[in-house]
RNA sequence: GCUCGGAUGGUGGAAUGGUAGACACGAAGGACUUAAAAUCCUUUGGCUAUUGCAGCUGUGCGGGUUCAAGUCCCGCUCCGAGUACCA
């Protein structure tokens, strides 16, 4: 009897992917349950051991569920468009699908090793154009959509034209750019072409004039989530601040609902704070400031209306259009000198540079509450992106208003009682006002604010603004709308081309998918444009409605389509709806379907997705909601993160100009240089010297300073990356140990949330218990032996103890404990040489979903002849887990002092009385009488003396 | 700066307010073996005992609540993650 796993393993894999075991669909008679693993991005380096980690805890759940009678989806696919896949096509001149399609095997063929219980009938690639031609399709939906705040709802655009045509824009509550006011009668005397100039504005894919994040060197504009602390998140390249024509999504309308959403799901608290924070609500004014000298008026947002005694100056953004309306002839150069010199900058060294700058507009602003004029500024310290790029600074009580006035000599003015800012600003929001007018020597109608609790300020002064019509109440998100072009090849194209009048037209819905055509090199074209641009046999036949491989001037209905491409949030947005039904080429998901499946139930994947993927995927799945495609509105109901596993890097140390190592703890006593080691030659931190020197040339001849004949490695823990020699991939785990190892093992590892470095040092123990498994069922026998008695009391208790723990443990995703507990178990019933059926029989469906292959050998193994995964989780009976006596540990005065045993059932009465009669209590009563005495039932006896 | 986590043996980590250190690794000792591997047994937080069966101490630090605190409360220290000229 030997634990021959790579045998059990495949013959087992076979015989699922044979009979379709995992194979799913809509079964009314059966609860269903959807258990979703993000998909991967299929890079060249292959899965390494950090991947399956969530696909492990996801499958074991899945399984658990499927045993507990759910019909559970759980299926899996691939990201398939990214940026390394066509920068490696730019180096090599392979076609990114080439490459992606050769990169997915080798996932495939790693994943099938690990025996998932995928159902890959229902496999989706974002880069196939069955596929993406419902990417394709949710973009032409949202582009013939606008968002009304009053249905607060994603509506046909058709509704907003009859709505200018009936009322004019004015009255209307609508996502937009930029304010209309338009009658009815203005609409309509507009041109085609304005009318759809307007439309734009309200649109929600629209094209529109905004402020993106240009990556020169990646050629390409990036979405907020895709720029880290300035530089891009691939490849880490300066990113800088430029007005560009881009597709974006209009997500800022749902900010609200995507805030209030948060509340109905089962996420972490601390990555539904991360969504909240980068939403970012904040309530406040918007308050109006007409200019001294001339009619132009402008708005600014602040959260502290309570400080409108205390502004002293306003400041513009360099980029905003107000600058170049408010600067005074005598100060233009300097002014344009400044923004020249600002926009220059990339957004990483305005962070970096903590220095103040700026410059005086040379004109002033009136002050709406006191009538007193105030210098405007402009400075790259106030954001053209939040807000309205322009503020009232408060220097008394806002630390960069503050550091911007003490640098150009601004007054500061402190408003609340009993505050210094003679070296800082006062920013906290507490205290009582001064500085206002006082109550009783105020001008007619004037605001008082004095004595008055900052809260009580700001409501004031709102209302006062109101009132006066000098400004409004007004709330602001953080969350910007997300830009939808990429200047890339591989990715979706859109499905739109441009009408003669220049204006953006999508292809029609029964033409999709707009298959993404070949180009000879993937590199911009000279004139700066898209890769696409090289596409030359590539138009849009607007009479017949297809693409065409020519260009003809002449005919005006032959157009250009559209050269970006889309970014990769695209096409994983809406992944999880597809699997539902994934090959209707009818509609992205037939409604029974969906109605049957309804949104994911379990959700596991990385928390770094929290402001990027889970943000998206949550509106698309809003806006779909609105337009009655799917059921659910919010797309994930819970959530579970992975934590990252990290490399565990070793070392070897090298005694400096010699080719000797000196093992860990004896180098001390020399000069060494650390040296990275391959860890795949390093078992338990002791190195395999002869893999060592075969390792490299240099190394051939090297030499060991050893301890017990043991050669010690150092370590450290690092990102697992190829240059640390630190990545292990699950192909070497699964070939030396088996699957169900690896699974067990990177259950056992820890808590799954839970960041950790891999290490291999505690594989053999997990590995160890599936032998000791394999012995309780041969015993010495090379066939399964199990015996038809019955169980007796002790061996009962083991296994319902196990059931109890290992069921409350996969509800509470607590792998690693439930791993411990099946040891546990095995070592007891070891103990007890039992083999018996009606015991080792619901042992092995528990265990089944941790280690599937060994558990359903075993099962077959006792004559079993439908598989394990048709059988039923068992139930625990707490009628076997009664203990017979109890153990109490009595203390006196809180101090431990024995334990006595007693029967089970022993009342409360019974139980001081004997623990006081105990011969072991005299010595600590003393003879005195007790004060008091407390019974935790099955715990613990304290006496008070 | 702000927000959220975390701190338990040599290591990974267990502990609904109720005997801290489950389980596993590693280490030490032993059995089997010509030997090794494999397997099995014993010990393993620290200190003091160990011809004394036990005692003391102990969950980053300082307080508090409680009969009882790793766990709850207050105040620190350190570490990690996220986020940031957001007005």
């Amino acid at each position: 009897m030997e634990y021959n796993f790579r045998e059990i393993e495949k013959k087992w894999q076979e015989y699922w992917n044979a009979h379709k075991v995992y194979q799913v669909k809509e079964d009314e008679s059966k609860p269903k349950y959807y258990v979703l693993d993000m998909f991967p991005y299929p890079s060249g380096a292959g899965l390494h051991v950090g991947h399956p980690l969530g696909y492990i805890a996801s499958d074991i759940y899945s399984r658990y569920k499927r045993l507990c009678g759910f019909n559970v989806l759980h299926p899996m696919g691939y990201d398939a468009y990214g940026l390394p896949a066509e920068q490696y096509a730019i180096q090599t001149g392979q076609h990114p699908y080439i490459t992606t399609r050769k990169n997915i095997e080798r996932y495939r063929e790693q994943l099938d090793k690990i025996g998932f219980s995928f159902d890959w009938s229902r496999e989706v690639q974002t880069c196939d154009p069955a596929y993406y031609h419902w990417t394709q399709w949710a973009f032409i939906q949202m582009f013939n959509s606008y968002y009304c705040y009053d249905a607060q709802q994603a509506r046909p655009i058709e509704e907003l034209i009859e709505a200018f045509e009936q009322v004019g824009a004015k009255p209307l509550h609508a996502a937009c750019s930029e304010e209309y006011t338009f009658t009815a009668g203005e609409w309509k005397e507009k041109s085609v072409c304005e009318k759809q100039k307007i439309l734009m504005n309200y649109r929600i894919a629209y094209l529109g004039d905004t402020l993106v994040n240009w990556c020169s060197t990646l050629g390409t504009v990036l979405a907020n989530d895709e720029v880290i602390n300035g530089l891009s998140e691939r490849g880490g390249y300066p990113v800088e601040q430029k007005m560009m024509r881009q597709w974006c999504l209009r997500v800022s309308a749902y900010a609200q609902r995507l805030l209030d959403g948060l509340d109905s799901i089962d996420w972490t608290e601390s990555l539904k704070e991360t969504q909240r924070n980068w939403i970012g609500r904040s309530e406040g004014a918007e308050m109006r400031f007409k200019m001294k000298d001339s009619p132009v008026e402008f708005t600014v947002f602040t959260t502290r209306a309570d400080t409108v005694y205390g502004v002293t100056f306003m400041v513009l953004a360099p980029e905003s259009e107000l600058v170049d309306l408010l600067t005074a002839k005598e100060q233009r150069s300097e002014v344009e000198k400044y923004v020249e010199a600002a926009k220059k900058k990339t957004e990483r060294e305005r962070m970096a540079d903590k220095k103040v700058t700026g410059a005086f507009t040379g004109s002033y602003a009136v002050n709406p509450v006191t009538g007193e004029a105030i210098p405007v500024w402009v400075s790259d310290y106030v954001l053209a992106g939040y807000g309205t790029g322009a503020i009232m600074a408060v220097p008394g009580h806002d630390s960069r208003d503050y550091a911007f006035a003490k640098h150009f000599n601004l007054p500061v003015i402190p408003l609340i009682e009993g505050c210094d800012v003679s070296q800082e600003s006062f920013d906290a929001k507490e205290g009582k006002l001064i500085n206002s007018p006082q109550k009783g020597k105020e001008k007619e109608g004037s605001l008082v604010l004095n004595g008055l609790e900052v809260y009580q300020a700001i409501a004031k002064t709102k209302l006062y603004l109101e009132e006066k019509g000098l400004g409004k109440v007004k709330v602001n998100y953080r969350l910007r709308d997300a830009t939808f072009s990429r200047q890339r090849y591989w990715g979706e194209p859109f499905p739109v081309y441009y009408d003669a009048n220049g204006m953006p037209q999508p292809v029609p819905l029964d033409k999709l998918p707009l298959k993404l055509p070949d180009v000879d090199t993937f590199l911009p074209t000279e004139t700066g444009e898209p890769p696409l641009g090289r596409a030359e046999k590539w138009a849009w036949d607007s009479v017949n409605g297809q693409v065409v491989e020519t260009w003809r001037i002449d005919n005006i209905t032959i157009f250009a389509l559209e050269r970006n491409t889309m970014p990769g949030f695209a096409g994983s947005s809406a992944y999880y709806i597809r699997y539902e039904n994934p090959r209707n080429g009818k509609a992205l998901v037939d409604k029974k379907a969906n109605d049957y499946w309804g949104n994911v139930d379990l959700y596991a994947g990385g928390a770094e997705h929290a402001t990027g993927h889970l943000i998206y995927s949550r509106f698309w799945n809003k806006f779909l909601y609105d337009s009655g495609v799917i059921k659910d509105e919010e797309p994930f109901r819970k959530l579970i993160n992975q934590g990252m596993i990290q490399g565990r890097s070793n070392f070897v140390y090298r005694i400096n100009n010699s080719n000797t190592f000196v093992s860990l703890n004896l180098k001390n006593g020399y000069e060494v240089t650390p040296l990275h080691v391959d860890v795949n030659m390093v078992h338990n931190d002791i190195l395999d010297r002869e893999a060592f020197r075969n390792w490299r040339p240099e190394y051939k001849t090297a030499e060991f300073i050893t301890e017990d004949g043991k050669y010690i490695c150092g370590w450290t823990v690092e990102k697992m990356s190829k240059s640390m020699f630190n990545v292990v991939n699950p192909d070497n785990i699964v070939e030396k140990y088996g699957a169900d190892t690896l699974r067990l093992y990177e259950m056992f590892l820890g808590p799954l949330e839970q960041s950790k470095p891999w290490d291999t040092n505690g594989i053999d123990g997990v590995h160890r218990f599936l032998k000791k498994l394999l012995a309780l069922f041969f015993g010495h026998t090379d066939s399964v032996n199990v015996s038809t008695d019955k169980p007796a009391a002790d061996e009962l208790k083991s296994l319902h103890k196990l059931i109890k723990k290992v069921t409350f443990d996969i509800e509470h995703f607590s792998f690693n404990t439930s791993v411990s507990a099946f040891m546990i178990c095995i070592n007891e019933l070891t103990a007890l040489k039992c083999n018996k059926r009606e015991i080792v029989e619901p042992l092995l469906i528990l265990l089944s979903p941790f280690a599937p292959h060994i558990a359903e050998e075993l099962w077959h193994g006792m004559g079993n002849k439908t598989t394990i995964v048709e059988a039923q989780w068992p139930r625990c009976k707490e009628e076997y887990l009664k203990e017979d006596v109890i153990t109490y540990a009595v203390s006196f005065n809180g101090k431990t002092r024995f334990n006595m045993e007693l029967p089970a059932g022993t009342a409360r009465q019974d139980a001081e009385k004997a623990a006081l009669t105990h011969q072991a209590a005299a010595k600590w009563l003393d003879g005195k009488t007790p004060k008091k005495i407390i019974v935790v039932p099955n715990k613990i006896i304290n006496i008070v003396i």
